[in-house]
DNA sequence: ATAGAACGGTTACATCCGCAACGAATTTCA
DNA sequence: TGAAATTCGTTGCGGATGTAACCGTTCTAT
């Protein structure tokens, strides 16, 4: 009566599958260079993207699990890339930024970045690029509410 | 000279953050009716939808590590799920299978997901449910070569 | 026929990860 | 004011995961 379910056709297990070839993909990349994790690059780049801003909000704008964001954020200082400063004004916060070094390696590693996803963006065609973004993005309105085991 | 990488406009990223969160908003609910884990629930439906199947060939199928892949086997067979019989031809190859039981909860599972399917795909329209699959599509045959750290 | 390579699958070990508990700082509210 | 609740970030611990090594089997090539 019901027909089998064909995984390869369940959307939650292409976009899983998508998601996983693609960032491990790129993941090769600035693993080689730079000997960069996934958690460490995701924080990175946030930071390089705002210029300062907490652990917490950077778990909050990449959804990162707290403890990944920690670990990751002492790595990227014991390298130097980043640095902490005690907020004066609450001082549980600690503002994150790049160091000198961190920036250049920032805008080597956003370079990076831009060039391989003109790759994949080109592979697929710009209307189907627009499409992708639009699809994603109501996806995640749709399930964001119901999942909120991580922060 | 060079803009700033913005993560949230960036495509792995952001494939990677809506697979994340489809799947886990997924995953929730056989987590909670069936105590799946989500290897276990992959490598349960790649039996289920091919009748019998061998371990490195639901590892090609669907992108999984071959220890998570054995992983997983043992424990759906210690829950009685899934049996395994030796190939005769080939005694290396064990080839796996749904039991009684096993299928009984393939069907149970498989009307979940596509109940759920039908959610995300009705929130976010056919013709862009098209696109999708087309562009994710477009994106693992770009990817996939290069990357083959997997099996 | 047989040595060596290749393959299917499992396991030891080190690492990664999330949960829960925690310390320190701050906010809330009586 | 001060006790309880909340928040930021870290850490101990158990469980999950990947790497590499491994066992047994089969294939390849001489």
């Amino acid at each position: 009566m019901t027909s089998t379910l064909k995984l390869e056709e369940f959307l939650p297990y292409r976009l899983a599958r998508a998601a996983e070839i693609v960032s491990r993909d790129f993941a090769a990349l600035y693993r080689e260079r730079y000997g960069l994790t996934r958690p460490e690059w995701r924080v990175f780049a946030t930071i390089g993207q705002f210029g300062t801003i907490t652990a917490t909000a950077i778990g909050a704008h990449s959804s990162m699990h707290k403890t990944k964001v920690s670990r990751a954020v002492f790595s990227l200082e014991k390298r130097r890339w980043i640095s902490r400063t005690t907020d004066d004004a609450d001082r549980r916060v600690e503002r994150l930024q790049l160091t000198r070094e961190g920036g250049l390696r920032f805008q080597e590693l956003s370079s990076m970045a831009r060039t391989y996803e003109s790759k994949l963006l080109s592979a697929i065609g710009p209307e189907a690029t627009d499409h992708l973004v639009e699809a994603m993005a109501a996806l995640e309105r749709y399930a964001a509410d119901s999942s909120s085991s991580e922060r």
